[in-house]
RNA sequence: GGCGCUAUCGUCUAACGGUUAGGACGGAGCCCUCUCAAGGCUUAAAUACGGGUUCGAUUCCCGUUAGCGCUACCA
């Protein structure tokens, strides 16, 4: 059977680069009919929040994959140091008592790579005994066979035969002084037994891999398979963080600014990743059946966004394809919430008539707002009585126009046809174009000059609201 | 500094060593049209650079350059 994971940190909300890394995760599961695990890889206790933890459930939950099985590291502390125990006893370890390094002081001005500290790693077995028995501090050491073994290999599923030597591979640490395990350490221990088959992570992790097959076989497990994915940029290039970036590499900025869950995963699936084929919209189904690691790239990807624009105009293409295609009266659940939300009371069934009018000229769910705010508002918003004057006229035509409005649609038969038909036989009457007679009304009672189509917002409006909207209209035009 | 990974239009990407280097988003233009959208059509735009190998390189090899990653008792 098939078992993968998807173990983020708590350090940080969740990042789309890790949404992606999930959604990676879950499709290969899914396709292989496998099971998906989601382990909380909290072993940094310093750096634990709780907000980060509610950010990546918040997330989560919010893309509606769902998970088989779940972890917490931290409920699992005695696996790993028997693990280091056991690797400890077999002589592949060794305590290290020289003193942490604060911070990382050392990174920076490093010029050649450490590998390990020589006095460190031959202490004699009673030294090193005796001084753990005092009580001293010591970080539980990798000792890296590079006498024995030359190099180190495993077979990426995305970046294919990865080698590296020995000699290029530090004395990395498994246990802290304090006791706790390592990134490494840990993540091993719980992948040996929670028995993940394949491991599917950020290519961050591709040269720490040759460490993690050392501590498999040094523990005598066979290590998993391997696949590494190209890691999300932002346009400079740099990885994605909040502290540069800002919210926009959230996973709940997508969804609180009306992002549909599928649009998203959508999106993120195609960067990095592709069918191959040329189709860009896929559904839940099809992703799952055309996803395989062979359509991963090997570059990283960026994703397009700016201060202006904080969203990759793809993906907000892609959420507008999904928002037409959706059945009316699902998008319009999805989006009475929002409405409401903004303090509109709208009824369910006012919202399924709003609906079909804005259904193709909103991209996220947020647009409902601006897109639909005439039909929300008892009130227009303020605008400015030129706004009227339809082209090639003035506003003696604009009065005209409403005044004849006034008339006909207090008679007019409420509907789309008898709206079209009274309007269109009036501009007639009148001598003008259909253009010049629907503008001054369009304004009149939407407030601006772009809108959906009229005949349909006028029905939805009623007849009451139009009138009203008109003589507010014609109140305008005299001031003038 | 060391080690590793990567390099096709602005962005995401496609191309058994043989294509006029394809698609999509975004841009521009035209059409449709009651405005705005949507839709249709057209268009500009790429193989980082230099060497090989080959009858023939986007594709294979080497080098250069650039970017990224790792180089922590972070993950």
């Amino acid at each position: 059977m098939l078992r993968v994971r998807f173990a983020p940190s708590p350090t940080g909300f969740l990042h789309i680069g890790s949404a992606r890394t999930f959604i990676f995760n879950w499709l290969y599961a899914r396709h292989h009919g496998g099971v998906m695990i989601l382990r909380i890889d909290d072993t940094d206790v310093g750096r634990n929040t709780e907000a980060s933890l509610n950010s990546i459930f918040d997330g989560l939950r919010w893309l509606g994959l769902n998970w088989d099985e779940e972890y917490k590291q931290s409920e699992r502390l005695g696996l790993h140091s028997e693990m280091a125990q056991a690797i400890f006893h077999k002589g592949l370890a060794y305590r290290d008592f020289t003193p942490a390094q604060g911070g990382d002081s050392e990174k920076s001005g490093a010029q050649g790579a450490w590998l390990f500290n020589a006095d460190m790693r031959n202490l004699g077995q009673e030294e090193s005994d005796r001084r753990a028995a005092a009580g001293e501090p010591f970080a539980l050491r990798f000792r890296v066979p590079r006498e024995s073994v030359s190099h180190v290999r495993f077979a990426d599923g995305v970046y294919g035969e990865q080698v590296k030597a020995t000699a290029d591979i530090e004395d990395f640490a498994l246990l802290r002084s304090d006791g706790m395990p390592t990134y490494h350490l840990a993540s091993c221990a719980d992948d040996a037994d929670l028995r993940i088959t394949d491991i599917i992570r950020g290519q961050d992790h591709l040269t720490n891999t040759f460490k993690h097959v050392l501590i498999f076989e040094a523990a005598g497990c066979p290590p998993p398979r391997f696949a590494h994915v190209p890691l999300l940029t932002a346009p400079d290039g740099t990885k994605l963080s909040k502290r540069r970036h800002g919210p926009v590499v959230s996973v709940t900025t997508y969804r609180d600014s009306g992002f549909l869950p599928h649009a998203f995963i959508n999106f993120l699936c195609l960067v990095g990743w592709s069918p191959k084929n040329d189709r860009e919209q896929l559904t839940r189904q099809e992703l799952i059946e055309a996803f395989t690691l062979e359509g991963i790239h090997r570059s990283n990807a960026v994703v397009n966004f700016t201060e202006a624009d904080p969203f990759d105009p793809k993906a907000v293409w892609l959420n507008a394809e999904h928002i037409r295609t959706m059945a009316v009266a699902d998008l319009s659940a999805q989006l009475l919430p929002v409405v409401r939300a903004a303090g509109f009371d709208v009824s369910p069934e006012k919202m399924l008539r709003i609906t079909p009018l804005i259904q193709e000229r909103i991209r996220l769910l947020r647009d409902v707002l601006t897109a639909a705010d005439f039909f929300l508002a008892a009130d227009l918003a303020p605008y400015d009585a030129s706004e009227l004057i339809p082209k090639k006229g003035d506003p003696a035509l604009a009065a005209r126009v409403l005044e004849c409005a006034l008339g006909v649609l207090a008679a007019a038969q409420f509907t789309h046809d008898g709206l079209e038909a009274a309007l269109r036989g009036a501009a007639g009457t009148l001598g003008i174009k259909a253009g010049q007679m629907f503008e001054p009304i369009r304004v009149a009672v939407c407030g601006r000059k772009t809108a959906p189509p009229l005949f349909g917002t006028l029905e939805v409006l009623g007849r009451e609201t139009c009138l009203g909207r008109i003589r507010q209209a014609l109140e305008k035009l005299k001031a003038i």
